[in-house]
DNA sequence: CGATGCTTGTTACTAGCGGTAACCCTAGTT
DNA sequence: AACTAGGGTTACCGCTAGTAACAAGCATCG
């Protein structure tokens, strides 16, 4: 049990483990989220046992690829998200960020929002509760953190906050994802939108007709 | 080519197809979304190619099945929507109706957002945009309309309202999913909460440390 | 009456998936 | 030389969606 060799060994299942998720990352790039293991291991030039090996399952494999692509964003977010200029700019900054990234690779954003979607035979378990995909919780939790950092919202407003942070993440995410489909305006002005929606002028809106009965 | 035997072999084919859809449903409503046409068929009394040449394929059952709840609950919504009160009122009567709806039926929930999936083999085609369920998208749109039909915008009202459907649905969908997992409030207090983010609590909402700088 | 269709239903199959058991083979250790 | 440890492969299991191909019941036409 030296510990050289077995840093050694560790090493290289890590290189290993790198080379089969870049492998599983092109062909999830060409194929889509339904790429089927024996075509990852196919790219990889191996064939499937040593993915189950390094993986566990399915869901190991993609939940490993998510987590590589889910950082990277996180980070993206964090960084317009701590960016030295006022609340409304950061707010825009985010949004347009995340924004150009699902523009920019929209398969692996695809892959992101539609995990595993597993459930093997065996297993009876039905998780109500953790149906979006874990990207969505994380930016969601991420947002609330930040938000109970640095706004003063009085009392409840660790609570707030996380339904602000959740309920943000998803305008976000629904817009971008009808936006990317439809393309009906540029990123700047869906930006501008969701920025005014977030200010307060669906409240401040006048209504068009008659009274306020209708 | 007699027209009153036409009816009458397509009220039976549509009652056929009403009693296969509601075996569906209670399969679903046991399995989740992955329940295979094999037990759909079981529960059914009858063999799979039955379902197969009433609905096409999976997707053709699914969105047949879709539909119906999509209807249901979209007539719910309009139904608060069109109450006879303030705006405010209105909004908080919708957030509520959709999730109730939600909470009363989760697995309904959890396979209206995750349908299909299909994409089979032999189909290159690789359909970005129209990831998420249809569910969402005509929410988005429908509340689009209504924002578009009552409030004044001023110009480029209709494009504003768009966005503004699809975010609030999104929104207000990405909120439930995950009160729904981890019941962190009351269903009230979630209202209240995302109201009050619309209202625009968040613009108005002072910093908590120093400076604007930060 | 018999033949023709049409709908309803079945059995039996294909092709592909995720996942696994069993084996092989090479390297290094004692 | 014997023996173990990993990396790798073949061949399989059970399951899925989907599809022939065939077997009735029942009307209509010649």
């Amino acid at each position: 049990m030296d510990t050289t060799q077995r840093t050694e060994q560790q090493r290289s299942a890590d290189r290993r483990r790198r080379e089969l998720l870049e492998a599983a990352d092109r062909v999830v790039l060409r194929d889509g989220p339904q790429a089927s293991m024996n075509a990852i291991a196919a790219e990889a030039g191996i064939t499937k046992p040593i993915l189950y090996r390094h993986f566990g399952d399915k869901g190991g494999l993609y939940a490993a690829l998510a987590k590589r692509h889910t950082d990277a964003l996180l980070d993206s977010l964090r960084a317009a998200l701590d960016a030295p200029a006022d609340r409304r700019e950061r707010v825009e900054a985010t949004l347009d960020t995340y924004l150009a990234a699902i523009e920019a690779r929209p398969q692996v954003y695809r892959f992101l929002m539609h995990p595993a979607e597993g459930g093997q035979p065996g297993d009876p378990g039905f998780d109500v509760g953790k149906h979006s995909a874990p990207l969505l919780r994380r930016m969601g939790e991420e947002l609330a953190t930040v938000i109970e950092e640095r706004l003063d919202l009085g009392p409840g407003s660790q609570q707030l906050a996380r339904v602000w942070g959740h309920g943000i993440v998803g305008m976000m995410h629904a817009a971008g994802d009808w936006w990317l489909g439809e393309r009906p305006c540029t990123r700047a002005e869906l930006v501008r939108s969701l920025a005014d929606l977030l200010w307060g002028r669906l409240a401040a809106a006048g209504d068009k007709m008659g009274g306020p009965g209708f």
